[in-house]
DNA sequence: GTAGGGTTAG
């Protein structure tokens, strides 16, 4: 027996003197030969087999003790917490407290972690009203979680979910409402305290805690940062200097991403100059930032060399190099990264599914996107609000409209990312009205249009001519949802105008943008210019372009070609020798259609396809039966110095009507063809495609730089107005 | 007890 007391006294001193399963079952084993297994002795016991994560064990004894001392209970509730068991942690809580236990204040820091994960809000306010008047709150470790379960619990729109357990919880209530929240404790005397909202909460905790250590200053850093209070962040970095506290990889986690916001490359490398001195730089964390930090400032080779650097990858830091290379363009990287990553026997979660589809989307490669979305589904990612949207933009770029609606319909919740995806897919499929009608919808659904919403309605108003509705959207932004108009929706009512014919209008509405109008604004009412064939205005608005970005090569092949077909050869011939003293080469058009999960590309004019002879073949006997039904080639928009015979065959050859040849020629009759072109498609060849959808009895759905054609039956889904 | 990557436009 008195062994037993000095063996209890020295493993109260020292518990993790054991720090093995067979050590801890031997000292179980010898206090029940002993005969002295007390309530004390078993808690030490279950606290020493939950210290070694054996739970089994440590509930197995735990539930042999008919009133469990506090030791026994914070170790199970300790132990369910590490094991991730975060409701059986809060039921053992409630358990505890209706046993009459009163808590020390280590049992806190693991109930507050279980609320946090099991987003109990509620509860976990509850808890704080009853750590305040146990007077608990000075506590250290208490402080902190409390601070991380206000950051992460009301920082994420205070999402409240309460499990089961808690509805055996006595006279729980509380009210969120817009400054303060009522909470009232755990216990059956009601009593009230008084707390901010949010990030104030988390202010307000920190500012009472009498001893704050680096968790705590990272902690509210960490909060700040993800309020996006970014200078309030980077202020309590400093204060933490002049308490003696060293920031470490936990607080240069959370300040990176500030830098790749602000896109401050020049502090970042500081940091990571820091980083590097503090040899934390190969922090998987840290990595990740910097991976992530450098693709935001498009310094992307910096961030392969970060990440080549690593020497641990885990998901994240993968997946902040497949953004980075979505976020520079470089698609065709971005999927390459992605294979790799799986290959390496990463399993990506959710965020990586929403980093790549976007790379589909621009490449408009259908397969690749299909598979992600079977990924998707296999992984259980199906109503994530991230992916679906991206899935909703993935298929209508890809040319899919219906399926992008499928999905659109099918989502439980649509937020103004979700409702802009879908307008803007059917905007870019020439659905304007539909797509305006889902705008109101939007609205009267109460989620209110950013302003990538307007750029899309806006878009939607431009490809089907409805000016007025237009402008009414336009003037709403300031004035309904004080909202400022940038440069894409001045760029948007001036593709508008333009291709509504009101080029003079255009024309002074640009001239008097609040934004200073950049190359591209001007661009599109160039080509409106060329479409309503205004030479003069177009001769003002190619010095306008020219004075920006003398290198503009769109402008220059517009210009020569409006010369051309105006027959005014001299300005022509000037303007190509302007072309040539400045080494510009015209950018060659391109076309390509999937076939078979395999991309085949056509540039105009090339006859290095494989398949070109059957192609040929078809394009002649198409376009015999194309000049029965009345086809007549217009050779005004493409070039000049050649004769009429030369001119059809360069139409002949061009890139879309290569890749739509092919098409047609390799899939089943009545297989609807899809191709995407790198740059619009051409007056000429969008009627010649109008016939051959007619005479072949397909659909053909052509995505050029700006929009989607639906070619069917001898009509294009434009109306022509494009 | 604390940290990093994501969807819509251009």
């Amino acid at each position: 027996m008195s062994s037993s007391k000095t063996l209890i006294k020295t493993l109260i001193k020292n518990p993790t003197r054991i720090k093995s399963k067979s050590q801890a079952k031997q000292l179980h084993a010898q206090f029940i030969r002993t005969q002295s297994l007390s309530h004390t002795s078993a808690s030490i016991v279950i606290s020493i087999y939950t210290n070694l994560k054996l739970l089994h064990e440590a509930l197995l004894l735990f539930k042999t003790l008919e009133s469990p001392p506090v030791l026994a209970w914070k170790s199970v509730i300790r132990c369910f917490t590490d094991q991730s068991l975060f409701s059986r942690a809060l039921a053992s809580f409630v358990e505890m407290r209706a046993s009459g236990r009163c808590p020390d204040h280590n049992v806190f820091p693991s109930v507050l972690k279980s609320c946090t994960m099991m987003m109990d809000l509620r509860f976990g306010e509850s808890v704080h009203g009853f750590i305040v008047r146990l007077g608990m709150d000075c506590d250290l470790y208490t402080g902190n979680a409390l601070m991380n379960m206000y950051a992460k619990l009301l920082g994420m729109g205070s999402k409240i979910s309460v499990g089961k357990v808690f509805d055996e919880m006595p006279q729980r209530k509380s009210t969120l409402g817009s400054c303060c929240v009522v909470t009232e404790s755990v216990d059956l005397e009601a009593e009230t305290c008084i707390m901010p909202l949010g990030i104030d909460s988390v202010r307000k905790v920190f500012e009472l805690m009498p001893r704050k250590d680096v968790v705590s200053y990272n902690t509210v850093i960490a909060g700040y940062a993800q309020s996006g209070m970014y200078e309030d962040a980077l202020r309590m970095v400093r204060e933490m200097g002049t308490s003696d506290l060293k920031p470490d990889a936990f607080t240069l986690s959370s300040v990176l991403p500030i830098f790749s916001e602000y896109v401050d490359v020049i502090k970042g490398k500081e940091i990571h100059g820091y980083v590097i001195r503090k040899g934390i730089d190969a922090d998987v964390y840290i990595g990740s930032s910097l991976v992530d930090m450098y693709a935001k400032s498009a310094r992307i080779e910096d961030s392969e060399r970060v990440f080549s650097h690593l020497y641990r990858r885990d998901s994240i830091s993968w997946n902040s190099l497949v953004a980075g290379y979505v976020q520079n363009g470089r698609y065709n990287e971005a999927l390459r990264l992605f294979r790799q990553m799986v290959a390496a026997k990463v399993r990506p979660g959710a965020v990586a599914f929403s980093s790549v589809i976007p790379a589909c989307a621009h490449l408009a490669t259908l397969h690749l996107g299909k598979q992600l979305h079977g990924y998707v589904l296999r992984g259980g990612f199906g109503s994530n609000i991230f992916i679906a949207s991206a899935l909703v933009d993935m298929y209508s770029k890809c040319g899919n409209i219906n399926a992008a609606r499928k999905i659109f319909d099918r989502m439980n919740l649509h937020d103004e990312v979700s409702w802009t995806a879908i307008i803007m897919g059917h905007a870019l499929h020439g659905h304007g009205h539909e797509a305006v009608s889902l705008f109101e919808e939007m609205k009267r659904q109460g989620v209110k249009p950013n302003q990538v919403a307007f750029v899309a309605v806006l878009t939607a108003c431009s490809h089907v001519g409805l000016v007025d509705e237009a402008w009414g959207y336009f003037n709403s932004m300031t004035k309904v949802y004080g909202l400022n108009q940038e440069l894409e929706h001045y760029a948007a009512v001036a593709d508008l105008l333009g291709r509504a014919g009101k080029l003079e209008e255009a024309y002074d509405f640009i001239s008097k943008m609040r934004v200073e109008p950049t190359g591209s604004v001007w661009s599109t009412l160039l080509s409106s210019c060329s479409v309503h064939k205004n030479l003069e205005l177009a001769e003002k608005v190619a010095e306008k372009i020219f004075t920006i970005d003398s290198e503009n090569m769109g402008a220059y092949v517009l210009m020569c070609n409006m010369y051309a077909s105006n027959g005014r050869w001299k300005e022509m011939a000037k303007l190509r020798l302007r072309m040539r003293k400045k080494g510009l080469h015209k950018k060659p058009a391109c076309s390509w259609i999937e076939m078979k999960n395999k991309t085949h590309g056509f540039v105009s004019g090339d006859r290095s396809h494989p398949s070109m002879d059957r192609i040929n073949e078809f394009l002649k006997a198409v376009m015999e039966q194309m000049e029965k039904e009345g086809y007549v080639a217009d050779t005004s928009g493409v070039l000049h110095d050649v004769d009429e015979e030369h001119k059809r065959e360069l139409l002949f050859g061009h890139s879309e009507r290569l890749a739509v040849a092919f098409g047609i020629i390799n899939t089943e009759p009545g297989t609807t063809i899809r191709v995407t072109k790198n740059i619009r498609i051409c007056t000429d060849c969008h009627v010649a495609i109008k016939f051959i959808s007619k005479i072949t009895e397909r659909e053909i759905i052509v995505r050029d730089n700006s929009r989607f054609h639906h070619f069917n039956r001898g009509s294009c889904s434009c109306g022509d107005y494009w």
